[in-house]
RNA sequence: GGGCUCGUAGCUCAGUUGGUAGAGCACCCCGUUUGCAACGGGGUGGCCUCGGGUUCAAAUCCCGACGAGUCCA
């Protein structure tokens, strides 16, 4: 570690309390104890667990009381408690799912831009880490969902110095000793660095029993570019990245909940302290044993206990690991063996994944993720499936959903907000079942089907299978075992499939870098204003971006002005058109206009002088447009979740001229009945001529007052923000607010609803699994598609000589008849066929015993005719047709003669000028050059007969 | 956001280098047996998702649209 950050940890505090630095022989870590005796750091690599069955607390705590515990605790020394935040990261666009407590608090308040909710703040975040899902259910102490404890303090000069390393290390030894009652003696401290969301520190780890339950950090460095710094600034490299000292000190502290609950207990693992319940709920469900024989229980407990030390490597093979714990288990006086411990062991671990699965699921359903095959909802997707797969191990048929829901209910006292969620919990759950039934039997066909054919799978089958069907490796091996196939799996498989999948580059905004004064954006003072006067601060060629629209490159140029009515494209709404007009009268047409870091750039085909002054004109007629397809949104996105549902969000908008379209999550395709109530509610805010308001307001404000909803359109930067709200109370049964929408918005809007006019949803769109597009247009434009779709109606009303409203009737009555006509003209074709065949068999030549028949038939039953022929046996049929204008020919022979008729057709080819092709015994094509058809199958005869000859 | 795969009878799917659209199940009829199941024979059922293109010829190859599945970040 570097010297700066190592002093950081040796503290007065350790030194004052009787603590020694020592180094750990095993990780070759410094930790601090208070116990002369201990030479090992206590971290769960180097240590077994000593608390098992041996608490380390004076009482057990359930998960609820230890929260409660540790919040009063931390609010006794000054800190406020706050809300938690969802599981789903809405406010990061960096990550999907919160990850840890601070997660909240990056990026802008670890920035220094916006202040904390409080200072110091102690909070207990519920996170989802989906890494580590080969160790859950397995290790005792994984889980997928957790609740990280934090109490974090913001220290910098605009928010006060609150507290330091000292005595954050000294709270929470006073929470361990006096709150809970730990023995000072098995508390110790490891030395490290932490990083993560572009921040980093030296940390201390904190251990108790052999078990983690905290990690201390002391955030004070940011991630930096070094070729960027000025000279002389100290930099640091952590895990290979760069990283300055920051203004800011925060401390940001992760207590492990379930794990200080354990530690309260001495469950033989976390998973028993945590879901109780759950776990006596499933195995009375499960028809698979679930072993609780005494043995049994002393082998999971002593499982527990060793299995803590080992490193579970996800790659690591589960034969290999069960192997060393048959060992360890023999060291603690219990023999078994890797069978036994298996069959003990593979339910127990089912179970345990289960209920920690359910857990996760609920947090997930609950805070309003759907199910999707992109970004969160396939993480719910993944986990949904691994929870199908432990029911199927544990033989548990009830459904998912229920399991879901009834978790749900008793996470209720502790999360009143997952009330709503139950009902929806029960819809989602049934349909991702039975797309996971629906996938796994397709997928087992297919590999039913593969094998019988091949009898074996390489791995580029596998990888396939995996990649494109879903279908695990191991899933398929199993299926065709049960085939008597053995299969076997490559070790390389994960980087085999990794390999199939290029590297996702990391975006990094690309800016001008000019250094000009910030652009005033003249449009959020004066939303109307469409003329201005401005000055040119810079003017340089840009690469043409319009090359195919006239704009050749080195004719482009961008024009930066200190203030500026054109709106530049954000969020989704196209950049402003217009002219820049000289005062000499030159004008200039701008094209587009475009943000640049904080400067708007105006995209034109002519150069500008520097410091002259310009007259600005916007093009008016195009800004409304754009204004109300942006409002229209708002709109629309507002009438979709009234309908669909709360957890439905915006997953992304663009807005034209003439319409408009926004995705929104939902599990499934919106009935048509839903449709036409979303349209129908956004029409009505339209009627309801509804305030719609711009306001600017700080951050933590906004925040406070409407939550997380602010974030449907995405995440502005800063801490001054855009808030624009539709207004007018709202009561649908859903909620009672005091207005229909707000959102975090940085475009143009209408004043009111009533200038849209009307809104028009012309068309919805999956575009992913879990995402809906809807796209529709506001005012004139809204008009336009009803004529156009009006229109259409009443060219096929004319088409069917019917009236507009008997159009679906006709079309219906059409197509039936057009199928039972079609049936009868194969039915005479047929016939047809048959009688042009006898006619022509009783007046055939016979060759050498073979019929040799040579006739023009209608095209219409060429094929057939030919067909029926040759079916007779001994016939070689020369057929030809000559309606249509061309002269389509088929010589066809039974199976029995030899003749190939594709040397027939090559020898005709060059006099009849003959194209085509077929098989030996079929030929087909036209005859391009043949003025008279008889002639050309008089040649055909010739020389068939020739051959029979 | 990126990649891969698939759309053929009511269902599950074949369909070879482009060359006569098929099987199993289901359904209907006849027969045998009869407590049911089953068995034998025959039959009904296809805008090969849609729109372009290449070709003498496209279910098949190419492009696009629509619909579905799946993996990765």
């Amino acid at each position: 570690m570097d010297p700066v950050l190592a002093k950081m940890l040796d503290l007065q505090f350790f030194h004052q309390n009787g603590y020694q630095r020592r180094i750990c022989p095993t990780c070759k870590d410094p930790f601090w104890t208070t116990d002369m005796e201990r030479t090992l750091c206590g971290d769960s690599n180097c240590v077994e667990y000593d608390f098992l069955g041996n608490p380390l607390t004076k009482k057990p705590l359930s998960v609820p009381e230890m929260r409660k515990a540790f919040q009063k605790f931390f609010e006794s020394k000054g800190h406020k408690i706050v809300p938690r935040q969802p599981v789903v990261a809405r406010w990061r666009d960096d990550i999907y799912l919160n990850i840890a407590s601070i997660a909240n608090y990056q990026p802008h308040t670890t920035s220094g831009e916006v202040p904390p909710p409080g200072n110091p703040l102690v909070v207990s975040q519920p996170c989802i880490r989906l890494n580590d899902l080969a160790n859950i259910g397995r290790s005792g102490r994984h889980f997928s969902t957790f609740e990280m404890m934090g109490h974090h303090a913001f220290n910098s000069k605009a928010w006060g110095e609150k507290y330091w390393t000292e005595e954050c290390v000294a709270y929470g030894v006073e929470f361990l000793t006096k709150v809970l009652g730990l023995d000072q003696q098995r508390i110790t401290f490891k030395e490290g660095t932490w990083n993560g969301g572009g921040n980093a520190g030296p940390c201390v780890e904190v251990f108790a029993g052999g078990l983690e339950v905290a990690t201390l950090v002391f955030m004070c460095l940011e991630e930096c570019d070094p070729k960027t710094v000025p000279a002389g600034t100290a930099l640091y490299t952590i895990k290979e990245e760069t990283y300055k000292m920051m203004d800011l000190r925060i401390i940001d502290t992760g207590w492990g909940l379930e794990r200080l609950a354990w530690a309260s207990t001495g469950t033989p693992t976390a998973y028993d302290t945590v879901f109780p319940d759950a776990i006596a709920h499933i195995k009375g469900l499960a028809t698979a044993q679930v072993r609780d024989d005494e043995k049994a229980k002393r082998i999971i407990t002593e499982h527990a206990r060793v299995q803590g030390i080992l490193n579970l490597d996800i790659g690591q093979k589960l034969d290999g690991l069960r192997w060393e714990v048959v060992k360890r288990l023999a060291k603690h006086g219990i023999e078994t063996n890797v069978n036994e411990l298996n069959d003990i062991m593979g339910p127990v671990e089912s179970l345990y994944g289960l209920c920690d699965h359910l857990r996760c699921l609920s947090f997930m359903v609950g805070d309003g993720i759907v199910p999707s095959n992109v970004k969160a909802g396939y993480l719910m997707r993944l986990v949904t499936r691994r929870a199908l797969r432990f029911m199927e191990v544990l033989g548990v048929s009830a459904p998912l959903g229920e399991l879901v829901a009834w978790n749900l209910e008793r996470l209720v006292p502790q999360f009143p907000e997952f009330k709503a969620a139950i009902p929806r919990a029960r819809e989602v759950f049934a349909l991702e079942t039975e797309r996971y039934l629906d996938s796994r039997d397709k997928g087992l066909r297919l590999v039913e089907r593969t094998l019988q054919k091949k009898r074996e799978l390489s791995t580029e089958d596998l990888v396939e299978m995996y990649d494109t069907h879903g279908l695990a490796p191991n899933a398929v091996a199993e299926a065709a075992a049960r085939m008597g196939i053995t299969i076997a799996i490559p070790d390389d498989f994960d980087m085999v499939v990794a390999a199939r999948h290029g590297k996702a580059a990391k975006h990094k905004e690309k800016t001008l870098g000019l250094a000009l004064p910030e652009t005033d954006l003249l449009y959020y003072k004066e939303q109307d204003k469409r003329t201005f006067q401005a000055k040119v601060q810079w003017c340089e060629p840009l690469a043409s971006v319009y090359t195919g629209q006239g704009v050749p490159d080195g004719m482009l140029f961008g024009v930066v002005l200190d203030k500026t009515c054109f709106f530049a494209e954000t969020g989704g709404q196209p950049g402003d058109r217009g002219v820049l007009k000289t005062l000499d009268g030159r004008e200039v047409k701008v094209l587009n206009t475009v943000k640049d870091g904080k400067h708007v750039v105006h995209h034109v085909s002519e150069r500008f002088q520097v410091n002259v002054t310009i007259h600005g004109e916007v093009d008016w007629a195009l800004r409304m447009d754009h204004t109300r397809s942006h409002t229209a949104t708002h709109v629309m996105n507002q009438a979709v979740r009234r309908v669909l549902g709360p957890h439905s969000w915006q997953a992304g908008t663009q807005k034209y001229a003439d319409c408009a379209r926004v995705d929104m999550t939902h599990w499934r395709r919106p009935t048509q009945d839903e449709l036409v109530r979303i349209e129908a509610l956004a029409n009505q805010v339209v009627l309801d001529g509804r305030k719609v308001s711009r306001t600017w307001l700080k951050r933590e404000q906004a925040e406070a007052t409407y939550g997380l909803q602010l974030l449907q359109g995405g995440v502005p930067k800063g801490r001054d923000v855009r808030v624009v709200m539709i207004h007018g109370k709202v009561q649908d049964g859903m909620e009672d607010k005091e207005f229909f929408d707000v959102e975090y918005c940085g475009g143009t809007h209408c004043h009111n609803t009533a200038e849209l006019g009307a809104i028009k949803l012309w068309r919805t769109e999956r575009v992913q699994d879990g995402v809906e597009r809807f796209e529709y247009s506001a005012g004139l434009h809204a008009v336009a598609k009803w004529q156009g779709t009006d229109a259409l109606l009443r060219q096929a009303a004319d088409e069917m000589q019917v009236a507009p409203t008997e159009v679906a009737n006709s079309a219906k009555r059409f197509f039936t008849e057009w199928k039972e006509q079609r049936k009868q003209l194969e039915t005479l074709n047929a016939r047809l066929a048959e009688l042009e065949s006898k006619e022509a068999a009783g007046n055939a030549e016979v060759v050498n015993g073979v019929k040799l028949i040579a006739t023009v038939v209608p095209s219409a039953v060429l094929q057939k005719t030919a067909t029926e022929m040759v079916a007779a046996g001994k016939t070689v049929a020369l057929l030809a047709s000559t309606d249509g204008g061309v002269t389509r020919f088929i010589f066809a022979r039974s199976a029995e003669i030899t003749i190939d008729m594709r040397t027939v057709k090559d020898e005709a080819a060059p006099v009849y000028a003959v194209k085509g092709g077929g098989k030996p015994d079929y030929v087909s094509g036209v005859a391009a050059g043949s003025p008279d058809v008889k002639a050309f199958l008089e040649e055909a005869k010739r020389n068939v007969t020739g051959k029979l000859g």
